[in-house]
RNA sequence: GGUUCCGUAGCUCAACUGGAUAGAGCAAUUGCCUUCUAAGCAAUAGGUUAUGCGUUCGAGUCGCAUCGGAAUCACCA
């Protein structure tokens, strides 16, 4: 039990003692203590004067009074205002570090045998262009939600739904068939996602000449766009597909299956996997059961142009097709489809997709209508983890304008330049192999957080400059001080084992601060997950950093002569070594031992 | 135009979900490397939380309105 969940209790019973009244445990507003006053925690006791009937301080003192008899752990408590500042004893907070130092185990549920997993949908890519910016924001969020979900006790299932098909792949195809002289990932040294993302850009270029052509001898521009020979050609090709053509469905596997070694690579490199992979080729014929089902039970209904469509204004939104006149499925067809066969599949407690804003609407037709229409109890658990734009300096990514942000490019040069920052500083004592995995550990770490440290819900700057640049709120910063304990640690020859602390030791300020910041790392996990939020994973990692460089600062661990001083500020030292690492390790983020 | 989201220091972001005097970093100025890694620490300066009403002990946070920005409103995915 924590502090925080016996002072609660306490704070029930003293009410019921005090007032003859009940209060549950929501109305027990329990906070941190703020820096500048003296306490740990804080009770807000306004919510209890309409039962105590007296003045606020009057009120807070008898709680006070009550506490300090009930808990033999706190150790005194102040009054300001409508405030309670309840101090704990000191010897409780080295206990505390005494005990979990070292617990492997320390803010990690497990998850109870045979719990409903959870299933997390996120990347989600085309296969006709590489992954860029964008991608990297949800790749990077659906990730760490993954672990983050997993610490705080979940069996999580990951899944990716490569959408494989589809005219935008056709337009690779066709233009690779026509300009490519057959060229390959191994002719050209090229990535193969690269190499077809290539050919999406060539069909552009002669769509757009084709265009141009045919309205200069007289067509319009709307026909024309309609008219253009490459484009049938693509739509042909598409048709072909879908009647299963050999050939067509030939190439179509050759180029896909280059796509997907590259992005493999990329995958690789994030330090993301997945549990399955789903392709639309398979997908995307599903979702006519369902779709029967509203039927037969009038919840859609046939439109006179044979279509079937849901009314959905009385919900707030609108009508919304959702099977053609001609009797084919649209996206919309296809996800309720996958939403049924994932439930069946796993029989997940919750289904999350990490899909940006831009399909806010979209996941609020799917949720409505499996949810509310059908009635569905999987359908309520549906949750569209959405997240916004990144945006550059320049403006709009771009991909007919070239102001794409390429997730492999920015990869290499984010490590580019953590190398050249190493080498700057003049550290030379590492192996070539040794700099090379420190440079990749810190790049990386370095985009990964300056991404997840931003509320996924708003959209967010990304200035390369900026991102590269390792001080401040960034990775590196929280990876330094990592590194710097670990090599504390090893020249104190200090280990784990000795973590038996002295609970007499005086504890002074800087100690406790850092202390405190420990403490809450398990309630931060928790809430992160309720909130699918790496960001504040990634804001209290640099809390922490920073609580620690200045204890670091301001209390000389090699230079103290008391050992029971030195041996307790070790012990923190090698817990805030742990956490750092764990909680980087929700962010999908190392710390090196050395830099 | 309808719906949804956002608006906090010059810039990039926080603020434990309604709590105390709104905090960090960058950029600027100033100190600190014969003492555990200076990718660091400390200090100064920077704010009418877009604006105006309202709700209550208490509002950056909740409600309404206005102004700005974004997304979306396909028998595309």
């Amino acid at each position: 039990m924590t502090f925080e969940e016996k002072i609660t209790q306490a704070v029930i019973e003293s009410i019921k003692e005090l007032y003859d009244s009940t209060v549950g445990a929501e109305s027990v507003t329990l906070q941190k203590t703020k820096k500048e006053f003296e306490g740990d925690f804080t009770l807000v006791v306004f919510p209890f004067l309409k039962m105590s009937r007296c003045k606020p301080e009057d009120t807070a003192r008898q709680i006070g009074e009550k506490l300090l008899e009930k808990l033999p752990f706190v150790q005194d408590f102040n009054v300001i205002k409508g405030f309670l500042n309840i101090s704990v004893r000191p010897e409780e907070w080295i206990g505390f570090v005494s005990q979990e130092c070292g617990n492997d185990r320390y803010g990690v549920k497990t998850a109870p045998e045979g719990a409903a997993p959870v299933l997390i949908e996120f990347s989600s890519p085309n296969t006709n262009k590489p992954l860029h910016l964008g991608h990297v924001r949800n790749n990077l969020l659906g990730d760490s939600v993954s672990r983050i979900l997993e610490a705080d006790g979940n069996r999580v299932i990951k899944v990716n739904l490569v959408n494989d098909r589809g005219i935008h792949i056709c337009k690779s195809m066709i233009a690779w068939q026509k300009y490519g002289n057959g060229e390959t990932p191994e002719s050209s040294g090229m990535k193969g996602d690269h190499l077809v993302g290539k050919y999406y850009v060539e069909f552009d270029k002669h769509y757009k000449e084709e265009i141009r052509t045919l309205t200069e001898s007289g067509m319009s521009e709307e026909e024309a766009e309609k008219k253009a020979p490459i484009l049938l050609e693509a739509q042909a090709m598409l048709r072909k597909w879908e009647e299963g053509d050999t050939e067509v469905r030939t190439l179509w596997e050759k180029m896909n299956s280059w796509v997907y070694d590259g992005f493999e690579a990329t995958y690789r490199t994030m330090g993301i996997t997945f549990d399955k992979t789903y392709y639309e080729s398979n997908t995307y014929l599903l979702g006519k059961e369902i779709v029967k089902e509203g039927l037969d039970k009038k919840v859609f209904y046939r439109h006179t142009d044979g279509s079937v469509r849901i009314d959905l204004r009385e919900d707030g939104l609108d009508e919304k097709v959702l099977l053609r006149s001609d009797g084919t499925s649209v996206y919309i067809t296809q996800d309720l489809g996958t939403a049924l066969t994932r439930y069946n599949e796993f029989h997940p407690s919750r289904m999350i997709y990490v899909v940006g804003n831009e399909q806010n609407y979209h996941f609020d037709v799917l949720k409505l209508i499996l949810g509310k229409k059908l009635d569905y109890d999987w359908g309520k658990s549906i949750h569209h983890l959405s997240y916004g734009m990144v945006e550059l300096p320049s403006g709009k990514m771009k991909s007919r304008e070239g102001t794409v942000v390429d997730a492999d490019d920015l990869m290499a040069d984010m490590i580019a330049m953590a190398a050249e920052n190493t080498a700057q500083m003049g550290k030379t004592d590492f192996t070539p192999e040794e700099a090379a995995k420190l440079a990749e550990t810190v790049g990386l770490g370095a985009l990964k957080y300056f991404i997840l440290k931003v509320d996924p819900k708003k959209n967010m700057m990304f200035n390369p400059n900026e991102s590269i640049d390792l001080n401040g709120n960034t990775a590196p910063f929280i990876q330094y001080t990592h590194a710097r304990i670990r090599s504390l640690l090893q020249k104190a020859g200090f280990s784990l084992e000795n973590g038996t602390l002295d609970s007499n030791t005086v504890l002074g300020d800087p100690e406790k601060e850092i202390i405190r910041t420990l403490y809450d790392y398990p309630a931060c996990v928790e809430q992160a997950a309720a909130e699918f939020s790496p960001a504040q994973i990634a804001n209290y990692t640099y809390e922490l950093a920073k609580n620690y460089n200045r204890f670091y600062q301001e209390c000389p661990i090699m230079r103290e002569t008391d050992t029971a001083k030195r041996q307790l500020r070790l012990a923190i030292s090698a817990f805030t070594a742990d956490v750092i690492r764990r909680s980087m390790k929700l962010l999908g983020i190392n710390v090196p031992d050395r830099m």
